[in-house]
DNA sequence: TAGAGCTGTGACAATCTTGTGACAATGAAA
DNA sequence: TTTCATTGTCACAAGATTGTCACAGCTCTA
């Protein structure tokens, strides 16, 4: 997931290209619009982050401007950093195609939230996927979200064990550890242990003959979960 | 893959050097400026763990003085340690050139998953665990905790059973003292014989195929432990 | 051969991890 | 606005792991 960030402050966008790297984003900075625009066309990001004041022509080369030039092509996820009190400033990235806006002085967990909300609220596309999943009598439909098991009956799955569901099932025979599969689940930076632990009681509880005795999803402790270990 | 540990913790040196080495590491200490300059020019380290408050004057010999010097010389990976997720420290550290910063406290696992994920960046890849190990009949995945005996049965181990057993498994053939098991196995300072004792019992109770005439792990009275000595 | 010291053992205590039931919070739909 | 489904949170139960204890049996040395 590619994030492209346009600021000529130079400290505040390492500070935020810092940030989303270290949840796991890839991030990349332009500092005016011509490189803006560029970086747009170029590494085709998936999200823009983009502060309303930038060097140049105001009306011609600001972040209104590039925003508007980008929304004439692309439906890209864009985001505005814009100084606080200014509504009128809101009012009018809203108006000209910004999906949502950051007020400065911001923190960078503040923004890896944001980004979080509007890519979800965008449905990012993610890998393609397949159509059914078929593993020791169990049917799992991704797009439908719901499993057939083997004794015959059909459970529907709320979106979280979906997710979890498919990531067990696509790394099916290996061990998963705890972090990597909360942030496959809530993703970069969200989730919990607590939260695992009762989205797999809740899987398990639908997917499993005898949830007490679990068939598919196993434990090791400290470790993390597999689903189906050789065994 | 030798990694420098900058910081005058004794204590907390120790653990880290402790924890680095356990996962294949190498891993060298320093406590102060003077010594950290030394050692990164002599022993060439492929990775920095720097503590921020360092003893010397503030500005002249703490951990941001130590980074600017190296970067103006080396690209080399330098991790920040502080106490403070204050950004303006954040901000300062990066902006002489950390790649990253862990907060104290932290546990082991977090610090080296954060080497790790600085090696990524760099593209350099750390050590990996081998994926299995196989010793006259007994197959051995770290990962998993488990083991196949000779007999085709499977046997699940616990986290301490499994460092033991690879410490042993490494050094077959070899005399280990109590001591360096000991220190192998809980880290400088932990453990104690009566617990290594319990320990090797309950490893055999699960590898050997008659505890009573044990095969794989030999004791050699007053010195330590062996695992498959020639005989 | 006897005794001291070492190693192995079974069992219990303490601690940690995982699982569980239930309730709170949130957001979407009716 | 109300209702319902989903997800997050909490407190505690259950199970697993590790530490500790006391003692039996073995080995080595005088």
């Amino acid at each position: 997931m590619k994030v492209l960030v346009v600021d000529d402050d130079r400290v505040l966008a390492d500070l935020v290209v810092f940030t989303l790297r270290r949840v796991g984003f890839e991030a990349i900075v332009a500092d005016d619009a011509t490189s803006a625009l560029l970086r747009w066309a170029e590494d085709k990001p998936d999200l823009i982050v983009l502060d309303v004041n930038l060097p140049g022509k105001p009306g011609l080369q600001d972040g209104f401007a590039i925003c508007k030039r980008i929304r004439s092509e692309s439906d890209i996820p864009i985001i505005l950093l814009t100084v606080r009190d200014d509504e009128e400033d809101i009012v009018t990235g809203l108006e000209i195609g910004a999906d949502d806006y950051v007020l400065k002085p911001f923190s960078p967990r503040q923004l890896v939230a944001r980004i979080h909300a509007v890519l979800r609220r965008a449905g990012t596309a993610g890998p393609t996927q397949p159509a059914k999943m078929s593993v020791e009598g169990l049917e799992f439909n991704p797009k439908l979200r719901e499993v057939h098991l083997k004794n015959g009956t059909m459970r529907s799955l709320t979106a979280l064990e979906s997710v979890l569901l498919e990531v067990l099932m696509l790394n099916r025979g290996q061990v998963l550890t705890f972090d990597d599969l909360i942030s496959d689940v809530w993703g970069p930076g969200g989730g919990s242990p607590e939260m695992l632990r009762q989205l797999v009681r809740r899987l398990r509880s639908k997917i499993e003959l005898d949830p007490g005795n679990p068939y598919y999803i196993h434990n090791l402790q400290g470790i993390g979960y597999a689903f189906l270990l050789n065994r």
